[in-house]
RNA sequence: GCUCCAGUGGCGGAAUCGGUAGACGCGUUGGACUUAAAAUCCAAUCGGGUGAAUAGCCCGGUGCCAGUUCAAGUCUGGCCUGGAGCACCA
């Protein structure tokens, strides 16, 4: 065995013979429980960076592990290839999309096997293959018979810098999820997905989600935003109409003093009086030309412009004027609301700049408040509010709205700020929706037998202001499933997270092209057993998941209702404390630390300074404080190869029971499997390999001659330690094991079992505290009951010395660990 | 403003149930080996006090203030700070 260790060597060794094996290829049937260990697959923008690097060895770690428990593991990988990169290269370069994302596949392929990764890539999938995307485009025909895809016009958020519309998910702050551009509103006919209907059921479900972390389920709560109120109906004075507000404060209906609609409410010139017609006009103008950031600004003064004309109270008969103000939103609830400046701030500030009434309607009683200062809004008792006097405003809320219902002016309403999902995107790289626009038919669904409608190729990518699928002479032309006259295909295509909203399923079944998948393999390894990836995909794409396995098991599809079991979302990963990234020039490049230093080195190193789901600070001390701990291990193993000669079966059989390394192997194998097991504290196993590690040199420096069983010793905990770190260093324990006479692959072998009596130090140290406070140890046999405990403590000199003179209040005995005296 | 998460040495972080705070590593300092360096190995490394002492011993210490308890990094209440998400959602 050689005497230095040479990772590159070793692993490029290694990866053949384990690719030519086939070492990696999960059988779809087997004796053993399934287990699907699945990362987030990514987009093949070029390279590897190191947030890919932590999250596919994290995975790899658990699949391997799972693997040597026992299981029957599922580990796939596989590229979420659309999207606008790839389109956005081809611009620029000439090239089309499809070769640029090809290549970039290639050689993101090349890096992952570079890092030793257990991937069945039979199972490999490809979104932006026609084998792939045929199924996406049948499963949007399938939501549409369902009624769960349909066309609206509606004001949507259009990217200029991007060329498309966005969903609602992919605004962040007003801007492009992608490019930071600014995002603009316009009036378009677009595909949606009626994510929606599934608000409830998307939210219940979050609570049987215990694998998943509060922080992402709190997030997807607040995003669909569940709230429970009511509709209430003013009759207009003026004119014939009426206008229903939703409130989740029925409480306040007497304090009402004004009305205000949002600019783009539909009856809203209806609502205006003549006098008023010029300077609304002006207001919604002005409402349209301003951007989403400058409108939703929270910090700006509100403006708003009165209609000049009147509804009724009908609480009250009280008459009070309508206003537009672009407070006010015209998607959620109806569009108009109900102002009550007494008990909501921002009706509140409106008032106060308008001169508007303030009336108060609630009241603490024991600190009343006029509220001309600020509103009140904490809760309260009804006052100015004629039968409800003196009633608990919570109680009001559902009194008030009894009385509503009852007189025909309003009903109870539950309301949602989840809107549906745009699909649609005027750009050439993503699946085609499958419809057809015919002047006779109107809209018609390609049929299922003549999928996938392809992408075409004749088409120019050096257009500006437009989708380059529009180019194609061939693609938009067609004729009409339906009645065979001539029709228009829709150019749009589908937003890339409809593709990666059912490719976790496809695994289960990659290469079937009959169907999606088989209903059979899909329920017998789906869910996902534990999933992991990036907290930035906390509501997109996990939401659009778990809505995606809702449908298609309403659709019989499948037989489960939520897609991962567990959720691991990782930290990002820093460099001198802020995210590494191009702009800043903080990257780390992969490959440079594969060529220095191994990739056995760079999954040690990624999972050894953070818990997997805190934030990681990549230091270049640090792999170079991972390598030379490799460097000490393989010097263990290769300084020891020839003495000791062996052929070896896990698990050893142990002659020294009593010796202290045989109980520190047991320590580390419990330890480890520990640490594995509850939520993949990888950086304590790590740990742990270091201090068994170091414990084995100092078992080795204390002998100056080994006998046979010495030697035995040794060699079971070499061979431990291997097989413990054998998930981690994937290269290094398998070159290590066959040099020491292994036959199999040391990760075939099975998972270690520890001896729970072996598992602790052979004696205890007892700690023992006078008044709680640590005052002595003493090193004492494990078998003394509590009587002797508490006798040894107080017999040690120390003690003794401590509570003479003193009342001992009392004693308390923990067995096996503490005795705390209580003097006085 | 609302919601969630976090706060422990110079740094990353350890600490199943409330029971020895600071494991393991990085860094730093000193030493061994070497002509020298690299590599490797050994030792020290929370703060304060008392010692000639880098020996003992004593005291304080896990963001702050209270509380529960024989015992609190851990539990409870109230704050402060940082991060993340949502945000004119009526």
């Amino acid at each position: 065995m050689k005497q230095s260790y040479f990772p590159q060597e070793i692993e490029k060794k290694w990866q053949k013979i384990w690719e030519e094996s086939g070492a990696f290829k999960t059988p779809d049937t087997s004796d053993k429980p399934k287990y699907y260990a699945l990362s987030m697959f990514p987009y093949p923008s070029g390279k590897l960076h190191m947030g890919h690097v932590r999250n596919y060895t994290i995975t790899d770690v658990i699949a391997r592990f799972k693997k040597a428990q026992g299981y029957n593991v599922l580990h796939p990988m596989g590229w979420d290839s659309f999207g606008l990169p790839a389109e956005n290269a081809a611009m620029k370069h000439g090239a089309d999309p499809e070769t640029w994302t090809d290549e970039n596949i290639a050689y993101m392929t090349k890096q992952l096997k570079m890092l030793g990764l257990s991937y069945d890539w039979d199972r490999e999938v490809t979104t932006c293959k026609p084998d792939y995307y045929k199924w996406t485009q049948w499963l949007f025909l399938q939501l549409y018979k369902k009624g769960l895809a349909y066309k609206k016009e509606a004001a949507v958020n259009w990217c200029e810098q991007c060329g498309t519309v966005l969903a609602n998910e992919q605004v962040i702050d007003g801007k492009c999820w992608r490019c930071d551009s600014v995002v603009e509103k316009k009036y378009l006919s677009q595909w949606f997905l009626k994510i929606t209907d599934y608000a409830d059921v998307l939210l219940e479900d979050l609570d049987k989600l215990s694998g998943w972390g509060d922080n992402v389920k709190t997030m997807q709560a607040n995003w669909i935003g569940k709230s429970h109120g009511a509709i209430l109906k003013f009759k207009v004075v003026e004119k014939d109409l009426e206008i229903p507000v939703y409130t989740t404060r029925p409480d306040t209906v007497y304090g009402i003093t004004y009305l205000v609609v949002a600019p783009e409410y539909k009856d809203i010139e209806a609502l205006t009086s003549p006098e008023q017609k010029s300077a609304v006009e002006a207001y919604r103008a002005n409402a349209r030309k301003m951007t989403e950031i400058e409108r939703l600004s929270t910090d700006r003064v509100k403006t708003g412009v009165a209609l000049g004309t009147h509804a009724i109270n009908p609480f009250t008969g009280e008459k009070f004027p309508l206003w537009t103000a672009d407070y006010a939103l015209a998607e959620y609830g109806t569009g108009a609301v109900m102002a009550v400046p007494a008990h909501d701030t921002r009706d509140f500030d409106f008032a106060k700049k308008y001169n508007l009434p303030v009336k108060v309607v609630i009241q603490n009683p024991e600190s009343p408040s006029d509220c001309k200062q600020e509103a009140y809004i904490d809760p309260g008792v009804l006052i100015n509010s004629g039968e409800f006097n003196g009633i608990n405003n919570e109680d009001a809320k559902k009194l008030i709205t009894e009385k509503a219902v009852k007189e025909g002016f309003g009903e109870f309403k539950t309301q949602y700020r989840l809107r549906d999902w745009l699909i649609s995107r005027q750009r050439y790289w993503g699946a085609p929706i499958p419809v057809v626009y015919c002047d006779k038919c109107g809209i018609v669904p390609v049929d299922e037998k003549d999928l996938p409608v392809l992408l075409p190729k004749d088409v120019d990518f050096s257009v500006v202001g437009k989708s380059p699928i529009t180019t194609s002479k061939t693609f938009a032309q067609t004729t009409c499933p339906h009645c065979g006259g001539p029709a228009r295909r829709e150019t749009d295509t589908m937003d890339t997270f409809m593709c990666s909203s059912w490719y976790y399923l496809r695994y289960s079944d990659a290469k079937n092209s009959e169907k999606p998948f088989d209903r059979n393999l899909v329920n017998k390894w789906l869910p996902v057993d534990q999933y992991v990836g990036g907290i930035e995909h906390a509501i997109l794409h996990l939401l659009y998941s778990r809505f995606f396995t809702k449908a298609l098991r309403d659709l019989g599809l499948l037989d489960f209702d939520e897609p991962f079991k567990n959720l691991l979302t990782q930290g990002m990963v820093l460099k001198d404390g802020s995210k590494m990234s191009k702009s800043k020039g903080n990257t780390v490049d992969p490959d440079e630390i594969f060529e220095n230093y191994g990739a056995d080195t760079a999954r040690l190193f990624i999972l050894s300074d953070s818990p997997p789901a805190r934030d990681f600070d990549w230091s270049d001390a640090g792999v170079e404080g991972c390598y030379k701990f490799l460097n000490r291990v393989w010097r263990l193993v290769a300084s020891n190869a020839e003495n000791i000669s062996l052929n070896f079966e896990l698990p050893l059989s142990l002659k020294k029971e009593n010796d202290d390394l045989v109980r520190l192997v047991h320590i580390a194998i419990k330890g480890i499997t520990n640490d594995i097991s509850n939520d993949f504290q990888f950086n304590t196993v790590i740990s742990k390999y270091r201090e068994l590690t170091n414990s084995i040199y100092d078992w080795q420096g204390k002998k100056s001659v080994m006998d046979d069983e010495d030697k035995a010793v040794l060699s079971f905990a070499i061979v431990s330690l291997l097989k413990l770190m054998s998930p981690v260093a994937v290269h290094l324990t398998e070159e290590a094991w066959h040099e020491l006479g292994g036959k199999t692959s040391i990760h075939s072998e099975p998972w270690l079992k520890w001896d729970e009596n072996l598992a602790k130090a052979s004696s205890i140290t007892l700690v023992v505290q006078v008044n709680g406070k640590v005052k002595d140890k003493l090193e004492v046999d494990e078998g003394l009951s509590e009587a002797e405990l508490k006798q040894t403590a107080m017999e040690s000199p120390k003690i003794k010395e401590l509570i003479a003179g003193h009342d001992i209040v009392k004693v308390i005995v923990v067995p096996k660990k503490l005795v705390n005296i209580v003097i006085k």
